[in-house]
DNA sequence: GTCTATATTTGGATAGAC
DNA sequence: GTCTATCCAAATATAGAC
């Protein structure tokens, strides 16, 4: 009698070549740029002939998308894990102090991710979603900091684009620009106490 | 007896033609994206071939330089025509949204001079002797206004690019980020005294 | 699933006729 | 100075054999 395998030993090595073909793009961009991803490239690392993505891939742009899909995530992951206190203050400050290391750990993830270096390159929906929710949370967090007009987040997606673009440019692997978080970060509670009402929040 | 003409009309022509190609280069990147720049639009955009574009400009990248030198000329040169008073903080108030405005009013030409769209462009040295002296105008006006520390260089700097790169990538076209302006740089104002002393400068 | 072979497009750049 | 003709390289993608 034939017996059904609970598992599907070929989807799940399938899975496997997907995550070394990703791995390898990840490995690909920090090198040579977001733009600069090429299939034979991508291909000769993984030792295939670039056809041979087609098999995991759909095209190009489904690598990139599902690259993005991974960064979002990785970054919604460790705003979940973050410890959070009783101090709201805080709570921004280690939020804020968290997206700021994660842009400037991996520049090119930074560029796939928050800037739009691949013309014509737009995430799908489900991709996207993760940086909804990450965005929705920083939102929350600012808010309940003293920091709940819309145009007080916007500022401050301003200050913390503004240090990581600057350091990523202009000293790239140096903290010339993020050592200067905690002073932003200050900087920035003053200001919503002054806008506010000295009692803030 | 033979007469030295005083003006090179073949010179007159050719500068008028190069300045006609730069021109047409700056409509395609503004369409396009910086990094979409081809030869052979361009070509065709003025009415030649690509191939005929070498009379006039020794690679692609001599034509990106042009466009550097031109594009940091035209901002110093407005840096240069502000109206100062006697009071220290409007003066940089007023570079600093002079500043803010160039980047946003042409949004390709803000990538060419302040990020690096291009893989592997560096501009020339005399290219970018107008970007160094703009720069120093405005470590100058920040001095003045008690924002002497290279940390405060560094902040004011990182709030500006950041107000400029939300502003493009998430509200093009509008002033969501742009009309935050003189409260991030009251914002600034008001750190500097906290951190220098009240009296400030 | 991977390969060879190939189609197709696009790009920068050079040689030489006119 | 502009053209035709051409080269060379690199890229994405498809078809079909094995």
């Amino acid at each position: 009698m034939s017996v059904i395998p609970t598992r599907d030993r070929r989807a799940e090595r399938r899975e496997a070549t997907r995550g070394e073909i990703l791995a390898a793009a990840t490995d690909l961009i920090r090198e040579d740029g977001v733009a600069a991803l090429s299939l034979r490239d991508l291909g000769a690392r993984v030792g295939m002939r670039a056809q041979s993505l087609y098999s995991y891939f759909d095209s190009k742009e489904a690598i990139y998308d599902a690259l993005f899909l991974q960064g979002a995530t990785e970054f919604l992951e460790r705003a979940r894990a973050l410890t959070l206190t009783d101090d709201p203050r805080e709570n921004l400050r280690r939020s804020t102090w968290l997206f700021v290391e994660f842009c400037v750990e991996d520049t090119a993830r930074y560029q796939l991710l928050l800037q739009r270096p691949i013309p014509g390159f737009e995430p799908s929906p489900e991709a996207f979603a993760p940086s909804v929710e990450a965005l929705e949370r920083t939102r929350s967090l600012a808010a309940a900091a003293g920091g709940g007009d819309p145009s007080d987040l916007d500022l401050l997606t301003a200050l913390l684009t503004g240090l990581v673009d600057q350091q990523i440019s202009n000293d790239p692997g140096g903290d010339r620009w993020t050592r200067l978080h905690d002073e932003a970060i200050d900087m920035f509670f003053r200001h919503l106490d002054t806008k506010h009402g000295r009692e803030g929040r």
